[in-house]
DNA sequence: CGACTTTAGCAACGCTGTTGCGTTAATACC
DNA sequence: GGTATTAACGCAACAGCGTTGCTAAAGTCG
């Protein structure tokens, strides 16, 4: 680890800082991040050399020398996120400031093969960086949020279900080849977890973004950063069991949540199956967010939440404490894409991970 | 963040490879580290000056100038670490390398007071220093391990199970004016899953430490660092439903892990029980580890063991990458204590936490 | 207009790991 | 036995990060 972990650790809480607040000044950020006010400028000169922020005028005290105030510049840098479904392929533009700019939604063949998904990929991808006249230090790359299961560390899809042309796939480095962009990927879920964390700030920490949406699913963001597990498998919440003796499951058990909640007589029952699940992950993992999500779930979107609501309320102990705020995702059915995107953004200007290095800084001179 | 929390994680890095490895040498720590040699030469005589280290002789190569070797010094920092049940306290010694130097078990009254754990924790570690000659700089603290829910952050139980006397007490603060030790409290799980860790050095990563004693619960340790949650009170994995119209639980809830478990027939139909709740976990946060322990388990060890790794086999799809390692606590009734007091030594030895900085080196000159 | 307050920034510094290069201690070769 | 080769060690100068000390700037207040 170089002195360029300290450099980047600190740009990265900046950056974080900016993604949440309107505007910056030297004297709030040295209180946020604890460094020196010198510190702190040195932080954001390189940060408005690199275009990341500018000035936004000066503040007047009451009384002393006005303040220095800056803001993020969202538009100096962007990323192209996709979804991956078994029916569509869904790209989204974001920017630094987790906006979705654009939104675009294609159909996948039936059964489609890894040339099929990469055509349309390259495609779709193309027309985005014409259409927007994207140039290459300001786009970032490409994320993938892709049904798993994958090898997230390598960007191979170890086969997805019912996907039959999906054995060992290394999706990273064949899209990487097609595109001549970075890129990355990940199972929908983790993707998706990770746009609610770029928007909402480092409050943010131990969440879970549950998605429902042909199966079951929950992102993890645990710690302040997004959890993938021993083998980047986690998040198959669905095939918890909830019912030791409940119906077959896809997957060989019996009662898994999604299969119990699949067999629910109304959408009111289901929603209650789900919360229960949900009051699961909060006795084992204590979160103190909940978002949630999906192109099943949506629409009943209200529901669902007063259900977890209710949940939360009711069973789950040590009320006065015990907070968690439940919601249903800002982002609709962009979520997973736009997650996707952020990881890019993610990757470059969210904290660093000390036991990587970062590629050697794009575009600083 | 000063410079300093690089030094400390570097030399973090080197003592957790000296736990686990029998010898040190510069070349292999700098392939280990990714450091330059001249930085590890650095490292490895600041951690003989600190007493951590010390020279074992030399490795002669085939050819050139022999390597000098080092070792870690065990015995150079110890902790006492404590778990606090219901009906009994216990006290242990380990040293830097995880090894449990000595173990002693005391009752306690029936429904106790703070007060009156407090004198019985103070009269044993008394003694315990005593009878060990412990001096100040090698003592590093106390660490205790108890049940919830609390507040780890501060040290506070929030209203312990079936425990009275125990609403709000600021147990750390409690302890650490008495016993004037530093003192850190911690669930018993979580405190549990460290000593797992502590031991099992850095491919320990994604884990948890199930345990079956009265309650059933599981420490979680994720992404290499312990789990806890929003409010300190992970762990609660008892009391996931698995059986959504099954027997009414102390907490409420019908169908809890725990309230099936403990109503099954026989010891292997609760095996079979727990190994499910197992596989819930694995699935939705993908470890590579599972360890059990706990009082109530341990008497069927072996029992629960093949009835997890079963599970693991059996219920677990993609079975060829998906690897978990399944195994008995090697350190029995002491683990919780073991593990509290390893979380004594593994906040001034262990990877340092970026967002606070340490505490300035007690012993360093 | 001078005192005071608040913020900004230059310059020197301390500490980290890095780089360059010479030194040391062993074996292999002639 | 001398010389070359090898592998590891370590001094010294260096680069880059945040910190410290101090001065300057830009306002308000009396």
């Amino acid at each position: 680890m170089h002195l360029a972990f300290l450099r980047d650790y600190h740009e990265a809480l900046v950056i974080a800082l900016a993604r949440t607040v309107p505007t910056l000044e030297r004297g709030t950020v040295a209180e946020v991040t604890g460094l020196t006010p010198q510190a702190v400028s040195k932080v954001l000169a390189r940060l408005v050399e690199e275009g990341l922020l500018e000035p936004a005028g000066v503040r007047r005290p009451p009384r002393g020398k006005p303040a220095a105030v800056y803001r993020l510049v969202p538009g100096s840098r962007r990323a192209i996120g996709a979804h991956v479904t078994r029916r569509e392929l869904r790209l989204v533009l974001v920017d630094l400031a987790g906006t979705v700019l654009a939104s675009i939604a294609t159909p996948l063949p039936a059964d489609f093969t890894p040339d099929e998904l990469l055509d349309e990929l390259a495609s779709g991808v193309t027309t985005m960086i014409a259409e927007r006249q994207l140039a290459t230090p300001e786009l970032a790359g490409v994320g993938i949020g892709m049904i798993g299961p994958l090898d997230q560390s390598t960007g191979t899809v170890r086969g997805a279900h019912r996907l039959r042309h999906w054995q060992d796939v290394p999706l990273a480095e064949l899209a990487e080849q097609r595109l001549g962009l970075p890129v990355v990927v990940d199972k929908d879920v983790t993707a998706g977890v990770t746009a609610e964390a770029w928007r909402r700030g480092n409050t943010f920490r131990d969440a879970a973004l549950v998605v429902v949406d042909a199966g079951v699913g929950a992102g993890l963001w645990l710690g302040g950063a997004a959890h993938r597990g021993a083998h980047t498998n986690a998040s198959e919440f669905g095939h918890a069991v909830v019912q030791l003796d409940g119906p077959r499951c896809a997957c060989g058990r019996r009662g898994c949540l999604e299969a119990v909640h699949e067999q629910a007589p109304d959408p009111a029952t289901a929603a209650a199956v789900l919360a229960t699940g949900v009051v699961n992950l909060l006795q084992t993992l204590d979160l103190g967010h909940i978002v949630l999500g999906g192109a099943d779930l949506l629409p009943h979107g209200d529901l669902y939440r007063e259900a977890v609501e209710d949940a939360v309320r009711t069973q789950l102990p040590g009320a006065g404490w015990l907070t968690v705020n439940v919601s249903l995702t800002s982002l609709g059915t962009d979520v997973v894409a736009a997650g996707a995107a952020m990881q890019v953004l993610n990757a470059r200007y969210g904290l660093p991970d000390p036991t990587r290095p970062r590629e050697p800084a794009a575009a600083s001179r």
